[in-house]
DNA sequence: AGGTGTGAACACTTTCACAGCA
DNA sequence: TGCTGTGAAAGTGTTCACACCT
């Protein structure tokens, strides 16, 4: 629909929409300054960005607040409600499953995945851990289109190539490896230690980073 | 001591480190296209990010993988112990705590900090949870130099803002919301609900995410 | 021959500056 | 007047292509 919109627009968008979301006056207008200010950028940035939608401000007043978000929840495709499936029910995968910003952003985890027998079978909230084995049967049931892996790095690989057999094209990766997946598929890594050590790197040498 | 090096640019040094440390050889050598294939970069990349640092490869025969990651850890700082507090002990920091990736990196959690009078004085491991109240205290005996937040978002401006009067220069912030900090403290968010966000939309538009 | 190190070309992103509309 | 929308300029990051070393 629209072409190169680049990550760190579509980041900024996420930003944006959060600022919108407890801004003071909710149905009033914020200007570009405003937004810029409170997401940390340039009121030319926000502009720009939001110029790649769509011209939806008013000049001389700004942009009014509940158009201004109601059209970055459409562009963002959080006008509808996602199916995700979460592989990996361990440590990490349990504060992922309680973490209630999810639900309220319509993420939907409808379906918990794993390997270990003592865990298959379990309940968590309203849903039943399921074998991994039977990965493919649980995503068609539950028409997952998301995919959560949080698993151990040797095992990703596989399982993610599994899941866009099934049909899956959008995959949030915990596991410390480097996934391989074709064009059609996004993909993207949460990897905790990086950034720690992008930390660590900006300690160590001048500073430049933030 | 290095000028402007880029954040992708510290992102894929930290992957080629991870990817050397489990090469097949590991006295052997790699070249900068087995590492970009691994790494999923261009050769060229590779060595551009490699040559800000000095020339260590040899020209012929590629990089030796011991000299290499030792290069790479001296230049990411990982060639010490680095001493991480961690505030907030609900479920985000309960799962960061018991993570093994960090301690094998040379991030050791030496304290850990919440405001919940049920939580203070349990014992997580070797530390016990400290109140919030105290931060300045603990860091001090604990000389710590990282600081990650796991607290609610309302929380945590207020208490980035005493550590890093308290001398804390580097921040992971888990919460989902933006901190300001000064030039001269190094902050990283993550934020999973972003990086879903994305996804969402690049499902929704056209195929041109990674 | 094989593979690095690097200037130059290219592509992409951000900032500037201002015309134009409410 | 106030603030948007946007071409053009500046800045940054990536890729190319090749000289050079082993």
């Amino acid at each position: 629909m629209y072409r190169k919109v680049s990550d760190s627009t579509v980041r900024r968008l996420s930003l944006y929409l959060r600022i919108l979301e407890d801004v003071e006056d909710p149905r009033g207008t914020v200007s570009s300054e405003d937004l810029a200010d409170q997401a940390g950028t340039t009121a030319a940035q926000v502009r720009k960005d939001l110029s790649l939608f769509g011209s939806f401000g008013k000049r001389g007043l700004g942009y009014l607040v509940p158009e201004l978000s109601g059209r970055l929840r459409q562009i963002l495709g959080l006008d509808r409600e996602w199916r995700v499936a979460l592989v990996g029910a361990g440590r990490i995968g349990a504060a992922l499953f309680e973490y209630p910003g999810f639900r309220s952003r319509g993420f939907e985890i409808v379906a918990v995945l794993d390997h270990d027998p003592a865990k298959i079978g379990e309940r968590w909230g309203n849903v039943t851990i399921e074998d991994v084995a039977h990965m493919e049967e649980v995503f068609a049931e539950t028409a997952t289109q998301i995919l959560i892996m949080a698993v151990p790095a040797r095992a990703v690989q596989e399982l993610v190539d599994r899941a866009v057999a099934a049909g899956v094209r959008a995959v949030l990766n915990f596991a410390p490896a480097q996934v391989k997946v074709s064009q059609d598929v996004a993909l993207k890594d949460v990897n905790v230690v990086m950034e720690l050590e992008a930390l660590s790197f900006t300690l160590s040498q001048g500073r430049e980073g933030r």
